[in-house]
DNA sequence: ACGGGTGATTGTCACGCGTCAATGCCATTA
DNA sequence: TAATGGCATTGACGCGTGACAATCACCCGT
């Protein structure tokens, strides 16, 4: 493992210089110091200690992205490339965590100082406390936006159905736990939109993703013409099938909305209405918060930005 | 901050008294120091810095797991969990880094002095031998071992596809750059198949993930019974689509094979038969190399294990 | 020749931690 | 009483780096 020490005493100066030259003060010196100094770093393969440096600096050039434990589709991944590589322009570097343990989370990520935390996850407020107790800057949408933002989806996927003339409306969410979470709120929206315009609301269906426990669910559908507002494209999908196998016309008879704006609603035949969920206008301005250093939790303002990115995709599954 | 200095004067002892007791060596001192020593860094909420550290002892905690540029599902997701947690066991904390941009890679992780670097995605040689010079464990499947398990998932669908009764069999992959470099082996191993078993090999289709593109695919076929044996399940679920809508019968008279076991494989109608791929088998295995500090890269052995995780799940899209 | 100034380079300190030889303390024994 | 020994605790060092004060060499003007 190389040290600044090494290059310095191959290059024959001192390790101080190595240390300025490499760190944007290369301005103090000879053109040919600095050309024999990069050089020698250069062929040594030398990468500063990043230990070594938090220690001096007192903080890491580290950003922890902490990924909720939902799925992890395209856009997500999507927004967190951007979001790397935004920070990469800056010399941060940005290391994801799974927040699935919650309790091994602290420990180890505080002792690593970073720069800043990006909580993709709702931390609890006690959490997020004690975080910035420990000097650490916290990033993260407020439980409000969060819920705001569910509730607007939930909204417009009532909004379209009702435009293609569907009057009685259902929502369906997955059994699966991890999406418990948003899945409430996107409920409340499409609630909300209905009641506001005489829509019928019917009970919200709970499916398993599966062919057969879909296939149930379609079953107990009260006959008439029904739009579904699926949590996402999965389930979508899984309605979709079911409604089809039941010998009911989509989107004639059964009209079918996802989220996500996934492969699955492109690929599928028919394609499946979603919504687009547009994370990219978000991240400049987070990327400009976090290299600030301003500790500003909540963009609220960013909210009509945020619902500016949200979309509806028209697919074969609904209409007339 | 508080760091264990200031732990030690609150609690009246020196600050080495503080780092043994925290570190395993409390047997060395008095019942009444350890637990006033305990509850003093608990209440001041002390997290040692890892700088320090990792400085003190030249490597960090931390093990690097590198995701590759391909779909991140449920199955990745197990695996990284079940890793992340059997590392937090024995002290060590595992971070995700998304490897789109490779460049920027290396500098910043090299610098943090990980434990060691899971690597799903496949490191070139040179980069994975860099790694070593400078002391780093690397962990991953080498590319020959990683080609062979792509082979073996061809084999595998050509040989369920086989015994369905399809003789004329024909490869998908998807357009997108993202899995350009699985994709071929994969093929090889069902060409491999059907020339050892007498089967037609029909040239391999290349779809874009959409319902259009997947139709003109679909109607290049020529007449008669196909077997498809698809990329993965999004493209497998594509086909079927287009298939039907072309009024092909699935599977009378095309045959669909996807590969993942996901959502989408369980949730279609029919449902698709796919290829499970058990990664759950190699992390035990994975976690000890990494603890126990082998260097060892290639776990050529596992290979049997690594095949005797992959598995067909029948869904309604192949048969008679 | 000498003081002053300037630009190039170096020395030194602090950061937080782990490690280990060394210290101080006390009771026991000769 | 002095020596021995065991045990709790401490002091000092090194890890690799960044920041900044200090030094050095050198040239100019007088």
């Amino acid at each position: 493992m190389t040290s600044s020490a090494d290059v310095a005493s191959r290059a024959g100066v001192s390790r101080s210089t190595v240390s300025q030259i490499l760190n944007g003060r290369a301005h103090l010196f000879t053109e040919e110091t600095v050309a024999r100094v990069r050089e020698t770093a250069q062929t040594m393969g030398y990468r500063p200690s990043l230990a070594g440096r938090t220690l001096a600096r007192g903080k890491s050039d580290i950003v922890i992205t902490l990924i909720p434990d939902i799925t992890f589709g395209p856009p997500v991944r999507e927004f967190v490339d951007l979001l790397t590589e935004g920070l990469a322009k800056s010399g941060l570097t940005n290391l994801l965590r799974l927040s699935s343990s919650e309790h091994t989370l602290q420990d180890a990520i505080v002792g690593l100082r970073p720069h800043a935390i990006v909580a993709m996850a709702q931390l609890s407020p006690e959490e997020a406390s004690r975080l910035k107790d420990q000097g650490i800057q916290v990033i993260g949408q407020s439980t409000a936006v969060q819920i705001a933002a569910d509730r607007a989806i939930g909204r417009l996927q009532a909004e379209h159905l009702q435009s293609q003339g569907y009057t009685r409306v259902a929502a369906v969410r997955p059994r699966s736990k991890r999406e418990q979470t948003n899945a409430p709120h996107r409920e409340a929206g499409v609630i909300e939109h209905c009641r506001l315009h005489n829509m019928e609301v019917l009970p919200t269906l709970e499916v398993g993703l599966s062919s057969a426990e879909a296939l149930k669910a379609v079953r107990a559908l009260p006959a008439g013409r029904v739009g579904l507002a699926c949590y996402n494209d999965e389930v979508a999908l899984a309605m979709l099938g079911a409604a089809q196998r039941e010998g009911l016309s989509v989107p004639a008879a059964v009209g079918v909305m996802g989220v996500d704006n996934s492969v699955i609603a492109r690929a599928s035949t028919p394609t499946i209405t979603t919504v687009n969920i547009n994370l990219e206008l978000n991240v400049r301005e987070l990327i400009s918060h976090i290299i600030s250093g301003q500790d500003l939790q909540v963009p609220a303002e960013a909210m009509d930005e945020y619902l500016r990115g949200l979309e509806v995709v028209p697919g074969e599954t609904t209409g007339s």
